[in-house]
This record gives structure tokens, sequence and C-alpha cells, in this order.
DNA sequence: CGTTTTGTTGACAACGTTCAACTCCTGTGG
DNA sequence: CCACAGGAGTTGAACGTTGTCAACAAAACG
């Protein structure tokens, strides 16, 4: 037995998350076996693109980018990931390595599951593999909608595409968008330079559509407009 | 047994398509029990985004567009699938129907598979649930690639990266890329407009790097300085 | 409180799209 | 077999959107 018994909070999480939602206490204790538990500062590197998969990952409190790097210098986010969720499941079948690198933002922690180990556990637990599917499928749907979002449309509706996606309809009775990243952070999400960015926000602020709040909080002011804006549908993830 | 039974063209078919690779005869039988054999004229759309997923397929032969729709106007392939290549495998486990649309871009043969019997099918061969995450994994891959070549490469460099990635390496002692497409068609892969793929041909052209014969098979010339062209990597799919 | 990092705004340039003309192919009917 | 029509491919010019560079403002941090 390799590891650490897992911890309440983590049984938790894992019981929590979507992969893992309806075990029992001895299948978690079982998969708690090949799980470590790892407490990250902000900018560690998780994983890099094209790297053999050793783990994969769920992150329990902190921020996660995972993004695409081309020559030497350029960046490209292609998704924030949030406590709760699980990222790298993929990379375990495809045999080339992880498809993104993994970096930690913030300081972050995280349960890394042994990609060897959890591919003979699954072999005895085929509702997972289940799970695994539809996670993987779930997945693709939004990669798509990335796509879409990337070739077709600009500037201004990429912006409002996101911010519509990621507001919290219940959170108080105004509708916050909490944006927890830096400009540059979106920026790259949208594959926008953090300057064009800035205008459109601006521009939107102008119009009395959106509010923002130190810059990190967007209030959405006018939530019909915008949709309208992005013409019939978005397609997008 | 609702369907007719498999012909030997079309049990050798699945059989070398990845999914099916090493199926023994009586797997395939009992798989035909629930595929049917499809001959549609080009042109015929097979199923549209966001329709339920009744069907998954194997294309036997001619050509097949995997598309977006944005607006009323507006398309973006997505992909191409060529014989031997399965599709919308992915569009069963999400539960949120099929992710693309998807055209017969020539008269084409398939065979479509359904996906409901396919799922209980699932259950009795779990070395399938293997097959198929891995090929989901790979077509995660591929996304992710197209993802960065959209966001990150200029028009010469997405031309060039198609060209390498498509040229048949052992076709003829030179190296001919047959791309069985309309200008508007793989312009709408790359994301470019039909316009700037001609002009990026072009300069290819008058720069002796390839050769266009009839327009729809191009010659790379000099893959070497092809590859520098896209810098260190290309990180594509 | 000053220093450093992040965000914002403006001027300008670049790349790609759009529109329009034109050429080249392909296939069809005379 | 040629002529012609229609579509596909190619090229040029003008325009627009977004990226880049540079200055500045505002926060964050020690």
């Amino acid at each position: 037995m390799p590891y650490p018994p897992l911890t309440a909070g983590q049984v938790q999480a894992l019981q929590r998350s979507a992969l893992f939602a309806d075990f029992n206490q001895e299948e978690v204790q079982r998969l708690g076996r090949f799980c470590h538990h790892e407490m990250v500062p902000a900018h560690t590197v998780l994983f890099i693109q094209r790297e053999a998969c050793s783990h994969f990952y769920l992150l329990l409190e902190g921020f996660v980018e995972l993004f695409l790097q081309h020559g030497e210098q350029q960046k490209k986010t292609v998704e924030f990931i949030e406590p709760g969720q699980t990222f790298a499941e993929a990379a375990m079948f495809s045999g080339q390595g992880y498809p993104v690198s993994a970096m930690a933002l913030r300081e972050s922690e995280l349960l890394a599951i042994n990609s060897m180990k959890f591919t003979q556990f699954l072999k005895q637990h085929p509702p997972l593999n289940w799970r695994l599917l539809s996670n993987m499928s779930r997945r693709l749907h939004q990669l798509v909608g990335q796509i879409a979002a990337l070739s077709v449309l600009n500037a201004e509706q990429k912006v409002i595409a996101y911010l519509l996606e990621h507001h919290n309809e219940e959170e108080m009775e105004e509708s916050v968008s909490h944006l927890p990243y830096r400009r540059a952070e979106l920026a790259s999400r949208l594959d926008l330079s953090t300057e064009t960015l800035c205008r459109v926000l601006s521009q939107l602020k102008k119009q009395q559509l959106i509010e923002t709040r130190q810059s990190s909080q967007i209030k959405l002011l006018d939530i019909k407009q915008l949709r309208e804006r992005l013409y019939g549908s978005t397609a997008s993830s």
C-alpha cells in the first residue's frame, strides 16, 4: 500500500466528482491505494505536452490551466480547470502522451491518480467504463464548441459567449460573472490579445451591457441584449 | 433479426476498422444484426447537429464531411471522413446528441450501426470499451491539434501543415498529396477563404515548393523546406 | 510609500476577407 | 468534334478586424 489512506475530505471530493460519483466506501478506499495528494504552489507545471502519461488528476482546490505551446513563446489556453473537475483522463488511452500541458495558476491541491493502476482497476469496475466514455464524450463536445467559437465568432461574440456560459444564474439577484482570471489569461482562452479583450469590455461597458468591479467581477446588465449580439445561436460549448 | 446478413465485403470492412479489428467471425455476425447498409447520393445529410443520436457510422466508400453551422449561412468543416473510418461513435455517450452535422460529399456507401443496440452489445464485450476509449482519446488529440492550428498558425502554415499531414509518403517516388476536395471544401477545413487558399498555393508554386496537377493533386517538391516554414513544430493533429 | 505588475487606451500595421473581374476546366448539346 | 454554358479556380484592389507597439493609469505588493 504505497500511499497514505485518504482523508475524509478527499473521499468526499472523489464522490463529488463526475467519475466516481456513486462509488461506495470500499471502492473509494481501493481507489485510494493509488492516489496521492499533492499541494503545489502557483506556477507549478504538472505535466507537459507529449510527455508520457503517468497520472491523471482531480483538482480539489485552486486553479489549473491546460495550454498548448507553439514555437518558443506562443501560449494558447485550451481550458481552465476548477475544483471538482478531473483532467487528463483521456491521455491514458491514446498512447500518445498528454495532448496539452498543465500548470497550476494558483496554489492548488490535487489528487493524482496513477494511470497504470487505474487502468487495471478499470477492468474490475465495468460501470466506470461508461462514466469515462460519457465524460470524454462531453469533452469532445466542448472542444468542438471551442473550434466553432474560434472559427466563426468575432472578438465581441467570443467575449459575450464566454460571459453568458460562465455567469452564475443564481448568484445574487444580479447576474454576476465571477471571472477569477487575469485579463491575459482570459484573453488567451478566447484567443484574443489582452488589448482587444479590454477594448471589447470597454465598449460593452459604454453601452451599459455590463459593469466591472475591481476588474475580475463582471456584472451582466442586459442578458437579453447580450444574447442577441450572438445572433441566432453560438453553437459553442 | 431486423437486418439482412452482412456480405463478405462488409465483414472485411468491419474487421479493418480500428474499432472491430480483432473481432472473430461470430462477433462480427452478432454485430451485423443491428447494422444496416446504406448507399447515399452526393449531398445527402446523414445527421444534423443536436439531433438525438440514433446511429453511428462506418464509411465503406465515398467521402463524408463533418461540419458546424452558425447563424444561417456560415459553415465550418471540422473533419473529412475517408473510407475505413468510423464517425459519431462519441455522440452515443454524451446524451447531448450529435456534436456536428454530417453530409456525404460524394456518393457514399456506409454501414449504420444502431446506437441503442450497440451500447447493449458493448456491455457483453468488455474489450470493446478499451477500443472505444482509445479511439475517442485519439480524436480528442486531433481536436486539440485543430484548436492549436486555428489559433496559432497563419494561412501559409495551416496549408503547409495540412499538406504535410496528408501526403502519402509511399505514393510514387514523388510525394504526391492527393487532395480529393474542392478548393472551397479544403478552405473551410483550414478556416480560410477560398481566395486566400489559392493565394497561398500560388506563392508556394512560385517558390517551387509544390506543383499542382489538375488542381486536385498537389506534389510536394521540397518537404524539408516546407517543414521549416512551420517553425520548430506544428503541435497539430 | 514607492516599486512592480496588471490593466487600459491610442496609433498604426498586417493579415485575411470581401467583392469583382477574369480564366480555366468540364461536360453537354448541336 | 466543336461550341458554348456554367461552375470552379485564380488574381487584383479595397476594406476591416485584430494584433503590435508604446504610453499611460491603476492595482497589488512589500
